[in-house]
DNA sequence: GGTGAGCGTCGACGCGCTTCGATGTGCGAA
DNA sequence: TTCGCACATCGAAGCGCGTCGACGCTCACC
C-alpha cells in the first residue's frame, strides 16, 4: 500500500505539503505540484478512505434507502438509484445501498457511525417513520417523496398533481367528457403514497375545472383484477371514453379488454398513462404517457444532501426547508384520439 | 459524538477492554462485560466507521458493480442487488453501489483506497476488461457471470445451459419436434454476454441430443421486430410449434402475434420462457417459464467474497476458483401443451 | 538597505479505533 | 507454602490523513 508520506518521500518534500496539493486547500507553488501529482501517478497512490474520513471527518460517501416491496416500478427507481450514484461521482462521493429492512436503525446507524454524511430516502411516505430519527441526529438528508410534514427537510419528486392536471387537459382538448383513473392497489393509497394521492388530487381538481366527470378505481394490476376495474367503471359510467392508468402492470390487460370488449383504441377509446416512456413505448399502440424527470431526480437530491453536508460541516445553522417539484411532460403517441360522437347520453356532464 | 473512550469512562475500564467486549477477541468477565454494555446502550455508541476501518484494515464494505445499460431485465437486476445488500447485512458488511460507467478504474479506485474490502461484479462479459485489474491487485472478488477466462475468480451464476436444456426437454417430451428460440437482440450476443450464449447452447445441445429441429432467431423485443422474427421462423421453419423465448420485451408480443395469425396457445404453440416468474404470471395464457433462484445468487455472491476477504486477512494463499451454477427450475402453467397432430409434415427431423 | 506582507512549506498533533505485550489476580499442583 | 499458568485487564503504539501554527523566503515599497 502506499501512503501519503511515500508520495512525500518520492516527491521530496513533506506530507503536509501533499496534503494541500490533494485537497488545494493551500497555495502550492507549480513545480512541487507538478513533482507531487508525478509521484502520485507513478506511484499509483490512492487516499486510504479511512484515514480520510477520521481525519477530516467526512466520509465523502451518501447513503441511499431503497424500499424492499415491489410496488413501485423497479426500473424506474433502478434508472434514479443510477442517476444518483453517477451524480454522486461527479461531486466526489460514493453510495451506500440500504434496504429498508432495517426500518428507522439503518439510517440511524449509518449516520451515527459516520459511515455515510448524509442520505437519499426513495419511497417516502406521509408519516414516515425514518424521519424523526433524521430530525433528532440532524442529519443532512433529502427526500425523494414528500411526507406530511415536510418542514426542515429537503424533499425531491415529481409533481404529480401536475401529471394528473396534464392528463385531463389532454383528454379534454381532445373532447373527452368522462374519465377514468385506474390507479395502484388499494393498499397503496392505504399506505398514503403520496404520490398516488397527489397525482389523484391533480387529476380531480383540473376536472372540476374543467366540467368533466371522473371516475377512480384502484385495481392490482393483475389481468383478472383490470377486467373487473373495467367492467365496474363501463357499468357505472357507460359513456367513459377517456381512460387514466397510473399502474404499469394494468395497462396492457386494460389494453387487450378493451380491444377484446370491442372499443379500438384511440378511435372508441383514449388512454394516457402515467408511466415511463420506455414502458410506453411497448404497447401496441404505443401510448400518450405522462413522465417525470428521473435522471434529474437523482441529480436534484444528491446536490441536495451535498449543500446540507456543506452546511453542516460550516457550522452554519438549519438550511431552510425545501420542496422541489419537478414539472412533468405529456408525450403524445398513439392511444389517444378525438373523442368519438356521442351516440347515447343518459344525462349531461356536471358544469 | 460518542466515542470508546466516553463508553470506557462510564464503565470504568479501558478503552482497550471495551474495544475486546466489540471484537469479542479477547474472553471478558460477565460482570465487566455487561457493565460494559450497559454503556453503550446508555450513551448511545456506535463505533465511527472510519476509525474502524483505518485502525482495522477492514471496511466492511463490499463494492457492487451495476451495469448501466438496460438489457438487462432491470428487476431481477434490483433482486439480485438487494439480496446481495441483505445477506451482506447479516455478515455485518455494508454495500457500496458502483455503476459500470468509472470502467475498470472504478474497480479499482475503491479497492485501492480501501474503501471496499472486497467486490461483487454484475453483468460479466466473456471477456471483461474488469478483471484485469482484479486480479492484478488481488482484490477479493466475486462474479455474477462467467467470463471466458474464470481461472482464480469466484463466479456465480444461473446455470443457463440447464435451463435452455430444461425448456427442450419440457417440450421434447410434449411431442414437439420443430423448436424456435427467441432471444436477445443480436448485440447481446455480439458483446458476448455469457448467459445468452450458455443457454442457446444448452438448448442447441439438448435439441441434438432428443433429435429436434431448432432455430435461433435474435430479436429486438419491441412489437415490430417481434412480428418480423416471427414471420421468419414460419416462413424458414412452418411446422415450428414450440417457442422457447430468452428476451422479456418479446414475451408479450409474441403471444398476441401468435394469436393474431391464428394460432392458440398453447393448443397450436407451445411458449416456453426463460425469466422471472413474476413477469410469467402476469401474461394470459400465463406462461410455463424457466427461471433461477436469484436471490440465492445474491447471498452465494456475499458468502463468496467475504471467504475470500478472509482468506486474504489470514494471509492464506489465493483460494481456489469456484464456479458455481445455481439450477433453475422449469414451473409449468398454462402456455404449453401436446404437439397438435402434424398436418403437413415437409420432411423429417434429423435424428 | 531595511521593513512588512504574503506566499510556500514544514513539523507535530490528533481523529477513534485495534492490537500487542505486559501486568495483575486467582487458582491448582507440586 | 511456593511456583506456574490461566484468565482478565491495562497502557501505549500506531493506522494514514487533515489541519493548525510556525517559519523562512521573496519581493515591493519606503
Amino acid at each position: 500500500m502506499v501512503t501519503l508520506a511515500d508520495v512525500a518521500r518520492h516527491a521530496g518534500v513533506s506530507s503536509s505539503t501533499v496534503s494541500y496539493v490533494l485537497s488545494g486547500k493551500r497555495s502550492i507553488s507549480t513545480p512541487t505540484r507538478q513533482r507531487i501529482e508525478k509521484a502520485i501517478t507513478d506511484l499509483g497512490y490512492h487516499p486510504n478512505a479511512g484515514a480520510r474520513a477520521l481525519a477530516g471527518k467526512r466520509s465523502h460517501i451518501i447513503a441511499l434507502v431503497v424500499p424492499l416491496h415491489t410496488e413501485v416500478y423497479v426500473p424506474t427507481m433502478m434508472e434514479i438509484a443510477i442517476s444518483v450514484t453517477v451524480t454522486a461521482r461527479q461531486y466526489g462521493y460514493d453510495v451506500l445501498l440500504i434496504t429498508n429492512d432495517e426500518g428507522p436503525e439503518g439510517v440511524r446507524r449509518v449516520a451515527a457511525s459516520g459511515l455515510a454524511d448524509g442520505v437519499i430516502l426513495m419511497d417516502v411516505r406521509l408519516d414516515d417513520d425514518r424521519l424523526p430519527a433524521l430530525r433528532a441526529q440532524g442529519t443532512p438528508a433529502a427526500l425523494i417523496g414528500i411526507p406530511d410534514d415536510p418542514s426542515g427537510l429537503a424533499c425531491v419528486d415529481h409533481d404529480f398533481a401536475a401529471a394528473g392536471a396534464l392528463c385531463v387537459d389532454h383528454l379534454a382538448d381532445l373532447g373527452h367528457r368522462d374519465l377514468a383513473f385506474v390507479g395502484y392497489p388499494p393498499r397503496v393509497y392505504q399506505r398514503h403514497a403520496g404520490y398516488a394521492e397527489r397525482t389523484l388530487n391533480g387529476f380531480r381538481r383540473r376536472a372540476e375545472q374543467r366540467g368533466l366527470r371522473v371516475l377512480h378505481r384502484p385495481c392490482e394490476g393483475t389481468y383478472e383484477s383490470t377486467a373487473g376495474t373495467l367492467a365496474r367503471i363501463l357499468a357505472d359510467r357507460p359513456g367513459t371514453t377517456g381512460f387514466v392508468v397510473q399502474n404499469e402492470g394494468a395497462v396492457g390487460p386494460l389494453l387487450s379488454l378493451l380491444r377484446t370488449t370491442g372499443r379500438t383504441v384511440p378511435e372508441d377509446a383514449s388512454v394516457v398513462a402515467i408511466c415511463p416512456d420506455q414502458l410506453a413505448e411497448q404497447y401496441a399502440p404505443r401510448l400518450t404517457a405522462v413522465t417525470g424527470p428521473r435522471k434529474e431526480l437523482g441529480q436534484v437530491a444528491v446536490e441536495q444532501v451535498l449543500a446540507r453536508i456543506d452546511a453542516a460541516a460550516a457550522g452554519g445553522a438549519a438550511p431552510d426547508d425545501a420542496l422541489l417539484l419537478l414539472a412533468p411532460d405529456l408525450v403524445v403517441r398513439e392511444s389517444t384520439a378525438p373523442a368519438p360522437r356521442r351516440v347515447t347520453t343518459t344525462e349531461e356532464p356536471s358544469t
